[in-house]
RNA sequence: GGCCCCAUCGUCUAGUGGCCUAGGACGGAGGCCUCUCACGCCUCAAACAUGGGUUCGAAUCCCGUUGGGGUCACCA
């Protein structure tokens, strides 16, 4: 049974990085029929806070990243939030101390801070000297945190799903905290514990966590646990290819929901930033879970490219039902249908709607009226006005034809005779194409909207 | 700085030793189609970081160099 689980720490909206590696995990957990867990790591009780869960949460129902087992839903391993299991992370650093793999610490964070600053002078990574290693400090021991005990020799190697073998020399590693003195976790222990209790099978996670992994390895073994398999993602980078952070366009998730674009699509964007099946760019959800696997998942670290994801967008546009278009946009079935295939993102098919659909007369382009409706315009645009009076009532096709014809007798292109039309009917010279716009509008005020437009001339 | 990871068009990538005069996609340039816009279609420009090996043969394997990134917390 596949078991995976993304872990977000809630400080913080749900953004592309997060959101991929969640897209990644659930994909893995879809494809397998197996368990996709949410669990939330708030044990940084400064940075937590109610509303990034929330957000969080907020951004993964969006997107449809629906989750098995954790808030809300509950499951067989609950609580699913860290602060809620300290009784857990207690019991398996007591078991590990009884065992001598781990020790209570009483130095103080000035020592510590003191040893940092030394090493950093001497351009040294900082290690815990052990000071406590052997003091046997016992439980109760005021301050007392818990640090693991790292073997001081030999190497750990685990392969890599995307970055294959990696090996880490045990002297790179010291005597870690695992627990603060008030009982909450630190990551690389919380993590391993809640992973092994909740019989997680595979890690995927970005890529700043490859260096934890050898540390979470020893950790797994000391507790006597079955190692999981681990996936390390890469980053995803701004346009000036530094990671994505706040300051580089690292939005939330949601914004892009504000910004019109189709949860699917952003998905799609995603799964192929950094991953691949052959030439193929747009994959429905259904073709998503069929195709992905942990081969195709690139080593390198990829830029976020909105103006690729704007396209994905607008091909995703083109394939979803009118009908559900006319949901999210807020349009009717029919105006959703014609839009469809030439907006960009729902906004654009909102805002078309809004300006031309909806009020009985449109708001008018001032600039393209003083160009389009001329004295010249004028007896074309009454002779227009004619045509639809006398062939609206046999559709569109019909209309088309009568307008070719007048045209033709002008000696116009349809163009000539079709653009002062659209822009008495629609307000701006861009629109769907026009016959069917003004079926959908309605013979009486397309009528109306021409005759404004002809006062407009006057 | 130590350790670790990465390296194909501007960007996302295909490529797993011969199919590569390196393919696709976004974006760019030009054109076709056309009632506007968009779609669609066609054409073009655009890359294997670098130096050594290994091999009959290297974008593909190995080593060095360079460049980028990650990480060195009682953050996650």
């Amino acid at each position: 049974m596949v078991r995976v689980r993304f872990a977000p720490s809630p400080t913080g909206y749900l953004h592309m990085g997060g959101a991929r590696t969640a897209l990644f995990n659930w994909l893995w957990a879809r494809k397998n029929k197996g368990v996709f867990v949410l669990r939330i790591e708030d044990t940084d009780q400064s940075r937590s806070t109610q509303q990034s869960e929330e957000a969080i949460i907020d951004g993964l129902k969006w997107l449809g990243l629906d989750w098995d087992e954790g808030p809300i839903v509950g499951g067989p391993h609950a609580p699913y939030f860290q602060m809620q299991r300290l009784a857990t992370y207690d019991r398996h650093a007591e078991s590990l101390i009884a065992q001598g793999k781990a020790y209570r610490c009483d130095c103080t964070k000035e020592e510590l801070d003191r040893l940092r600053e030394q090493a950093a002078r001497e351009k040294r990574g900082f290690k815990y000297p052990g000071t406590c290693r052997n003091k046997n400090l016992p439980r109760g021991t005021p301050g007392a945190v818990v640090r693991f005990r790292m073997p001081d020799e030999g190497a750990t190697t685990f392969k890599d799903l995307v970055k294959g073998e990696i090996t880490t020399q045990h002297k790179e590693l010291h005597d870690e905290v695992i627990l603060r003195a008030d009982g909450v976790p630190l990551y690389n222990f919380g993590a391993v514990v809640d992973d092994v209790e909740m019989e997680i099978t595979l890690v995927a996670r970005g890529d700043d966590h490859v260096v934890n992994t050898p540390r979470q390895i020893l950790m797994y073994q000391a507790l006597k646990y079955p190692v999981p398999l681990f996936a390390h993602l890469p980053m995803i980078l701004g346009a000036d290819k530094q990671r994505l952070s706040k300051r580089h366009g690292a939005v939330s998730v949601l914004q892009y929901r504000e910004d019109g674009y189709l949860p699917g699509a952003l998905l799609n964007y995603l799964a192929r930033l950094g991953w691949s099946h052959g030439d193929q760019e747009i994959f429905t959800i259904p073709e998503l879970i069929e195709d992905f696997g942990w081969e195709h998942v690139g080593a390198n670290a990829g830029v976020f490219n909105p103006q690729k994801l704007e396209w994905v967008n607008q091909q995703w546009l083109k394939l979803t039902p009118p009908v559900e278009i006319a949901k999210m946009a807020g349009v009717s079935p029919e105006f959703a249908a014609l839009m469809q295939e030439r907006a960009r993102n729902l906004n654009e098919i909102r805002d078309a709607y809004r300006a031309y659909i909806v009020p009985d007369l449109p708001a008018y382009d001032e600039k393209a009226v003083a160009k389009q409706l001329t004295k010249e315009t004028r007896p074309l645009l009454e002779e227009a006005r004619a045509v639809i009076d006398r062939t609206f009532e046999q559709g569109p096709q019909a209309m088309e034809q009568a307008f070719r014809a007048l045209a033709e007798q002008r000696g116009l292109g349809l163009g000539k005779l079709a653009q002062p039309v659209r822009l008495a009917v629609t307000g701006t010279t861009v629109s769907p194409p026009l016959f069917e716009t003004i079926a959908l509008l309605g013979k009486a005020r397309t009528l109306r909207r021409i005759d404004a437009a002809l006062e407009r001339i006057k």
